[in-house]
DNA sequence: TTGGGTGCAAAATGTTTGCAATTCG
DNA sequence: CGAATTGCAAACATTTTGCACCCAA
């Protein structure tokens, strides 16, 4: 699926601006920030401007296409979503990200979820350094 | 622990404004916002201004005594560390949230943690309908 | 007394909105 | 062509910063 056929999907009109936006978040392998997406994008061909991007973002989240995810207690980001859902493990450290290949809860009886709540989703992400940041840690 | 003592413990300053503050946080039983704290103060004789808040919950945060948290993919919100942490059920219809009597982690291994990542921490927020809404979303 | 803290204003940052011009279907 | 989309500016909300005055230690 390319990102012609995702925007198709959405039933939004494929433009140059959604294209390269959604183009820019199959490649991404972390969430980005809108930012991010506008100074990528703004350094190649492609001339767009943040309300775009954000307009964009929103639409996309909104049939679950995208999903905005807060990592690190900072700005917002946005990923594409794909199979499922998923994890990261984040470096206090330098800041990386890494995703994980599956979630430590899948499968998981959460004793929280009875009859008088009902789970639907959740979000994880684990905090520590990595191999690198361990040692500078120190 | 009463909230002279909190910010004695953290080599701040005992002012007429961090006091209230901190006795704020104590009193919520949630993470609360900068605006909620600066509103909720206002209205009582306490007198002070959004920059204090942001401030005080700056230095309470470097000090781990408060933790910063963003609920519900929207503001940042604050809440005193208290025993350990604390996780939230979060109501996707009303956005109530439930606090966790235990943590569905506490004593899980995670595959994650190993020698080339140190996990020291998480955050988890699990979400779906509270009794009521369950009703009405149907 | 004095260095940290606060009031206040102003700036910075991130996001949203309104509208005319443009573009996709 | 007509509706959806974009460029652009301006508004908005949240958070940060600078500085003079104030007050807890």
């Amino acid at each position: 699926m390319d990102a012609h056929e995702i925007l198709m999907s959405c039933g939004l009109k494929v433009t140059r601006q959604r294209q390269a936006i959604v183009e820019y978040l199959m490649d991404a392998a972390m969430p980005v920030t809108a930012e991010e997406i506008y100074r990528a994008l703004s350094q190649k061909e492609v001339s767009l401007w943040l309300s775009t991007i954000y307009r964009t973002l929103e639409q996309l989240s909104a049939k679950n296409v995208v999903r905005k995810t807060m990592l690190r207690e900072e700005k917002n980001c946005y990923e594409l979503v794909r199979e499922g859902h998923r994890h990261y493990l984040i470096c206090l450290g330098c800041n990386r990200m890494i995703a994980l290949d599956s979630c430590p809860l899948h499968g998981m009886k959460l004793p929280a979820g009875n009859d008088r709540f009902q789970i639907t989703g959740h979000r994880l992400e684990l905090y520590g350094y990595c191999e690198k940041c361990q040692r500078d840690h120190h």
